[in-house]
DNA sequence: CCCTGGACCTACAGCTTGTAGGCAAACGCC
DNA sequence: GGCGTTTGCCTACAAGCTGTAGGTCCAGGG
């Protein structure tokens, strides 16, 4: 794109960085200007508006995400690769809120094709390929697998689980089993569905 | 509690409304005043401020949703009340984008303590009661439920399905077939968890 | 008949996003 | 070295938003 690509990537850095000290709502022109240290006109100059900057924040936090999960399943498979799958995702929106919190944006057909997400939706049809499903069937496996585990996440960051946290433990545990049970017992014939 | 709290009712009313015609982002206090026929800062006599507008809006939707739920599992149990849960909260979530939206953010303790919110509670419970789960995993299983439909619903909003639709129709019946599996060979024995 | 409280108002301070136009240093090129 | 173009930042400003302060007007109760 630019001659200075360096730049617009230190500045979406630091409004990431931004996001995790002082929350995803934090990030706004104004203080990612002040962060940085120059006004918040000359930001412009970088970025092409406050949804853009979101945006590509978005699709470095999906390349982050896509990073840890790798780290997580690296020679596992099955149950135990569903598993790191799962708590590499956790501890990343445990140790990276803001970053998180953008996730929930709404993707931009830009972002969706973004490397990181192509790598992110690999890692996890790999994972299911230990499941043995039949083709056809991934794309829906994956979707159910990305709900629940995102789902999870979100209930819990929102704290819609109370304030009982030993639970909260035990709670992630069964989710995961369940969703082995589910993985493992998907049904085999594909019969067809208008 | 006011003196009139019909006015506060009627001011989070037709925020939700302005919310499902106009999306989530476009509940202000402007153009919440632009739409009732008062100046912004005439707002702020019956609303505390922007934050409690929204929490307002929040515990409005869930007793929505915990009411189109009891319509949608009345009269059902075991898997066709888990599909009349899941069914009414995606017609719900389809309906009133913007009232969903409002879900996301995270739920005040008063929010958390409201009669919807508990009405919700309850409801999928009795869904759950269906599959005979041993007391202590009842929360466990609400949890795991509640992620999975929830997180559907926010990855098929935030059209991370990209953009085809037949199959996401197919996707969700998957998820609910899965969940049904899931619950219904959900461990009976309790073993201790530290 | 007054006077108190509620609902609305105007005015304003302070913050935000985004545009326009200017200045100055650095870089390529002759 | 001289020269122009690019680049990165600047100031100035328009317009919109939140929230506070203080005033007006009307209805209902003592």
């Amino acid at each position: 794109m630019k001659r200075a690509p360096l730049h617009q990537a230190a500045v979406v850095q630091a409004a990431a960085e931004l996001a995790d000290r002082d929350g995803f709502e934090a990030i706004t022109v104004s203080a990612l200007a002040r962060e940085v240290g120059v006004r918040p006109a000359s930001l412009y100059s970088h970025v092409k508006d406050l949804a853009a900057l979101l945006d590509g924040v978005h699709e470095l936090v999906l390349g982050e995400v896509a990073e840890a999960v790798a780290a997580g399943i690296a020679g596992r498979s099955g149950y135990e690769a569903l598993v790191g799958l799962g708590e590499a995702q956790r501890d990343f929106a445990g140790q990276h809120p803001g970053r998180w919190a953008v996730l929930a944006r709404p993707a931009t057909p830009k972002t969706a094709r973004s490397a990181g997400a192509i790598r992110l939706v690999d890692l996890t049809f790999s994972v299911l390929r230990g499941y043995r499903l039949p083709e056809t069937e991934l794309v829906h496996a994956t979707r159910f697998m990305g709900a629940t585990v995102n789902g999870f996440l979100a209930l819990e960051r929102a704290s819609s689980f109370e304030h009982r946290d030993e639970q909260t433990r035990t709670s992630w545990h069964r989710a995961l089993e369940a969703l082995d049970r589910a993985l493992a017992s998907w049904p085999t014939t594909t019969e067809q569905e208008h």
